[in-house]
Formats: C-alpha cells, structure tokens, sequence
RNA sequence: GCCUCUAUAGCUUAACGGAUAAAGCAACGGUCUUCUAAACCGUCGAUCUAGGUUCGAUUCCUAGUAGAGGCACCA
C-alpha cells in the first residue's frame, strides 16, 4: 500500500546489479529500526556473501556489503517521495520525504476508515473451531483463553480477506455429562436456581460432589464400598439408558443441558462473539460409527473386537512409516462406542462436505496435538485432500498458583467470577479517574474496561506458552495493557471532541473531500512523535497480514501498544488545539482522528471495546 | 523408553538469520492552573551450558541441564 517508492528502488538495484555482474539476492526491506528516523532499508550482506562464495572479491563481507550499499546510493539519483538516501555498514537507508508520505498515510485512513488495513478478497473459506466446553461443567479462564484465541484469529483471518466460519463444539456426551444426571436426578431432583450463570455454575459444584461421592477413599469402611459400589452401578445403568436412547435420561439430558448452553452462549455474549456454526458431540456420534465402518471396510481399521479387542488404526504403519511418529489409536471401545477420536473424523467430514471449508483451523490445547495429528492422518488415509489443510493452532494451558485447575475437583477460576471482579475493579476507581463518566454509562465503560484488561491479558503471551493465572496481572491497569490502549483512544476522542470536528469526517466514502480540511498538508517540520505515530498507523496493513498468516493474536497485540505508545508520547510532546498555525493544526487534527481510526481497528481485531470516555 | 513445547533483566513478556536485544511490573528520580496523570520523561538491569552451520546466531542444527506436557479403549 505503501511501497511504491520501494519498488521503483528495487527496479534501480536490479538494473544496477544486472549490469555489473553482481549476483543480486532477494532484497528484503525492513523499516529502519531507529526511532524518528522514517523510511526503509536493505543490506548487501547476502549478496557479498553470494559473490565471495562464486570466488569473486576476496574482501571481507561487510566490507564489500558497504561498498554495494555506496555504489548503488550513486546510482539511484533523485526519486520522487525520497528526501535522501545514506549507505551505512552495509545497510542502503532510504528516507521518506515527510509530507508527502505523511499526507498519503493519513489520506489512506481516513478514506478508507473501518476498512482501513482490509486485505484483498481471497478466494478461499476457512473455518476457526474455537469454545468447546463441555456442558454440565464450568466455564473457567482455561476456555476463556481457547474463546478469546479463537475470537481474536477469526477476526484476523476475516479482515486479511478470508471468508471466515466461526463454529463452536461442546462437549455435551460422556461420562462428565452421565455423572452431572446421576446426582441431580438422585438428590437434587427438582431443583432450578435462579440466573443464568448461577444455574450453569450449580451444575459444576454437583459435579465436584458427584465426583466425591464416587471417587475411592483411603481407609473407607465396608458400608461406605458398598454404598459408593451402588452409586457407582446407578450411574453406569444411566449411561446404558441414555445410550439406548431411554426416553426420561434423554429429557433429562435435554434440559440440563440446555442450562449449560444457555450459560455459553450469555458469556460469548459478554465476549461479543457470534458463532456461525453448532457442532455438538452428540450430532457426530452416530455418523461417526458409520466412518469406522468404512474404514474396516478399506482395511485402513483394524476389527479387533472378535478377539475381545477394539477397533484401531495403526497409523504409522498404514501410512508406510518405519519410524514412530503417530502410534496407533482407537476408533471404538471393545463394546462399540465411540471415542473423541471417532467423532473428530465425523466432524471433518462434515466441515469439508456440508460447509465447503478449504481450510480448517482447530483452535485446542496444546496437550491434544497428538490426538489431533492423529484425527488429520486418518483423514489422509481416508482420502479427504483438505486433511492437508487441517491446522491445530495448540496454545498452553492455563493453570494456577496452586496448580493446575480442575473442574472434577472444583479447583477452578470461573472465567464470570474474573469478568465481575473486573468490573468491581474499575468501577472503584472510577469514581476519583473518570470524572467525565456520566454517572448512567460507568457500569458499561467499567464492562469495556475491566473485560479490556482481561482479554489484553490473554493475548499478549505468544500462544506456544502456558500462563499461570495471576488475577492481578490479568487485571492490571497499568502499563502494558488493554485500558492503555483505551486510554490512547479515548484522549484521541477528546481532542477530536473539543476541536469540533465532526465524526462524519471520518467516515468519507472513498474517493470524497471533506473541502477545508483535506487534503491534510504535512508540509511543515515534523516532530519525531508525529514521525513515529505516522510510521506505525502506516505498519497497520501488514500487521494484519503478519497476524493472520502466522496465526498469531500477539502480534496484532504487540502492535496495538505499539501504537498506543506512540498515540501517548505524542500526546504528551505534542500540543494539536494549541497550535497557532491553522494548517499546522488541520494537519494534526487528521494525524489524530487517524490515529483514533487505526486504533479502533486493531481494537475491533482484538476484541476490546472501544470507549468514548474513561 | 519415545515424542512435543519452553528457557532472555529481580518478576511477566517481545524481538522475518542482520545495525544499538524491546517493553511492562517492581525499585529509584522527575512531570498535573495544560487536548483527562488509567499518561509522559529518565536511571538501574538480561539472551541456560557446550559444540556446530553462517560473512553474521537470542533466532537454525546437535548434545546436555532445568521445567511443562503427551504416548491404544478419558476428553
């Protein structure tokens, strides 16, 4: 977007180096790393390199690489957009004419608005599988981290111009589920609490006690056996029922469960996301024993079962390896149901046939990536061609001080239990910080605030590593964090605010002029801060490129405090309304609604909210 | 036993194989009659060990050390 100076450079370098007998490597173009100073650069190391390794030269590689750099600078002349251009230690330095580049960066934003670091339309549809708790349970900062994730790459892939399915999978079968029934059904019968969340959250205290009751204790006395023996029995013959379809475990199954989901979807409501698609174990259950019928059928299963066995695929083996590398799994127990595995395949299946995905991403804790390889080299063998692109995005798990959570022993952070303490927090330091609040909208602000600082959280740790769940950090609102970037967008709304400047400038179709106050001329000395923020509003664009080819939410992250920071010290260095020189201030008042603009977009990708005031 | 991931400042984290390793927290010192100080500016401080590849390694490879996780009827 911003590189047309670049490639009439690269023109020059390729002419020049062609003419000479240089052995050009691929030029790769980076920003030059220096703060306040504005443009690209390139180095010849690779080709002094390439030359000295054809047995040309003899002199050392730094050397020659700065000789290039030189002998290229006086080839290049004059280019238009270039104000000068330096050879340094190898490195070609090409500097950006200020006002112009500043103009067409600002220009662009403000033409262009939400829409502003759009890719182009790709020709391909990607599915993101994110929030799959399991119902009668809890959801607890572990999912919160998987839902987040998701959330934030579904926008990434979306906005860099794929056309993006969001699709959730609950965990609503097995014997989590049957154990959650068993107690209600045998002490709580009847019961409802009131709310939502209080309804979702009761279910996963009676499974921590159902646990209990069934778990094997030290030193138990006869009676305690036999009494756990029959609770044990209780709970298998209602597994047995619900499996055979009985007609009062399945309403019971029904209702419970739907108190669950009722619970998911109120808080993907609180994290603003809105599935496309439902995918429930118990849908693929069946059409899964269907799959490993055809996979005997084609000797890619082994029947083990005449043999008291089960049904397994011996992975390596039938895809010709001689070294271990994807083990051997099981399809169906020995007496014939299925197992997560099992349902994974029926589950691709159905991404590729009824949705038409070419691409398909599982966003799943790391500790399932064998199991997943596994489901994507039965794919292979099966013969789907998209099993190629089947990619697990793992991340670390969450785990606490204490250890790692549980929620069969309720040793759990509950991701509401986080989000309201979030909001107490900022709404007890509301009161002496936000004078400008009105009174009617802290509650929300406090919403958007303590969630921003939470969600932020999550994101700003590459996914590859765990994170140890520290409530203080998590909601910290200090320093690196989602309220700093608010911050940096509510103090750009204010001066916008006060300057009068109204919002419809912003939202110019492309190719319209709001008369007096475009186009914006940069034409005068620009601070380094304005350099800066200019720089990095210009990276925006690429950034989301980076983030969603890589799949990687913290660089999006990492670039959005970036920018704040930058917003901030230019805040602080530079004053917009008091500027004598009317075009001076015309021109610092689109750098900020600018500013303001990219850093609602890189909210809006990371799903923090952006407030007016705080 | 085999496999995967991780190791950077006191703590939590960044860094397409390239120039001076970047932030936050903590500590210390400054900045509010100013577009709101949830902010800004400054000081202190780091690449686990040993080899190797490379003109150049925090980054790639090998081995070691330490931590986490996974490995046939849980999900």
């Amino acid at each position: 977007m911003f590189n047309i100076e670049q490639q009439i450079i690269e023109g020059k370098i390729k002419g020049f180096c062609a003419a000479n007998d240089i052995p050009l490597a691929e030029l790769k173009w980076q920003p030059i790393p220096f703060s306040g100073e504005w443009g690209f650069a390139t180095s010849f190391f690779q080709t002094a390199a390439n030359e000295a390794r054809a047995g040309k030269g003899g002199k050392p590689v730094p050397q020659r690489a700065q000789e290039m750099a030189e002998q290229v600078k006086g080839q290049l002349g004059s280019v238009p957009g270039i104000s000068h251009i330096e050879a340094v230690k190898g490195y070609l330095n090409i500097y950006f004419e200020t006002s112009e580049y500043a103009q067409r960066v600002v220009d662009e934003v403000l033409s262009s608005g939400a829409d502003f670091g759009r890719g182009t339309k790709k020709n391909e549809r990607v599915m993101v599988e994110y929030a799959q708790p399991n119902t009668h349970h809890s959801f607890h900062i572990g999912h919160a981290r998987n839902t987040i994730l998701g959330e934030v790459l579904a926008r990434l892939v979306e906005f860099a111009g794929f056309e993006t399915i969001r699709a959730s999978y609950p965990g609503d079968l097995g014997l989590g589920v049957i154990t959650v029934m068993w107690i209600y059904e045998k002490f709580y019968k009847g019961q409802e609490p009131v709310g939502v969340h209080e309804r979702g959250q009761w279910l996963a205290k009676l499974y921590v006690e159902a646990t209990s009751l069934l778990e094997k204790k030290e030193n138990e006395t006869p009676e305690q056996t036999a009494q756990r023996e029959v609770y044990e029995a209780e709970r298998r013959e209602m597994y047995r029922k619900w499996d055979a379809g009985d007609e009062h475990v399945r309403e019971l199954w029904r209702v419970t469960r739907e108190w669950s989901l009722e619970e998911l979807r109120e808080v993907l409501k609180m994290l603003d996301v809105k599935m496309d698609v439902w995918f429930y174990e118990s849908d693929v259950d069946e059409p899964s024993k269907v799959i490993v019928d055809e996979l005997i059928a084609r000797d890619i299963a082994t029947d083990e079962r005449p043999q008291g066995g089960a049904v397994i695929v011996k992975i390596d083996e039938k895809l010709g390896l001689t070294k271990e590398k994807y083990r051997t799994n099981v399809l169906l127990r020995s007496d014939g149901t299925t197992l997560y595995l099992t349902k994974d395949l029926a589950l691709a299946k159905m991404k590729f046939e009824q949705y038409q995905v070419d691409r398909s991403i599982y966003v799943v804790d790391v500790r399932q990536s064998l199991h997943l390889q596994q489901a994507f080299a039965i794919l292979k063998l099966w013969g789907f061609p998209q099993a190629e692109k089947c990619h697990h995005l793992g991340y670390g798990f969450v785990s606490l001080p204490e250890g790692a959570m549980s929620s069969r022993r309720g040793h759990v952070v509950l991701f509401k239990d986080v989000a309201d303490e979030a909001v107490r927090r900022v709404l007890a330091v509301e009161s002496e910080k936000s004078g400008d609040v009105p009174v009617s909208e802290r509650e929300k602000i406090a919403t958007q605030i303590g969630l921003g600082a939470l969600v932020y959280s999550m994101l700003s740790v590459d996914n590859n590593k765990d994170i140890v769940f520290d409530i203080n950090e998590a909601l910290s609102f200090d320093g690196r964090t989602g309220p700093y970037i608010q911050n940096a967008y509510v103090r750009a709304n204010s001066i916008l605010k006060k300057s009068k400047v109204e919002e419809p400038a912003l939202s110019l179709s492309k190719g319209q002029k709001s008369g007096d106050l475009r186009p914006s001329t940069f034409d005068y000395e620009l601070t380094k801060h304005e350099i800066e923020l200019i720089e990095l509003i210009s990276r925006f664009p690429q950034t989301v490129e980076q983030a969603a080819n890589e799949y990687r939410p913290l660089v999006m992250a990492a670039y959005a405090y970036d920018l704040a920071n930058a917003f901030h010290s230019f805040y602080h260095a530079v004053n917009v309304l008091q500027t004598d020189d009317a075009k001076i201030r015309n021109a610092r008042l689109q750098l900020v609604m600018a500013a303001k603009q990219t850093i609602e977009n890189a909210l809006r990708l990371l799903d923090i909210q952006a407030p007016e005031v705080m």
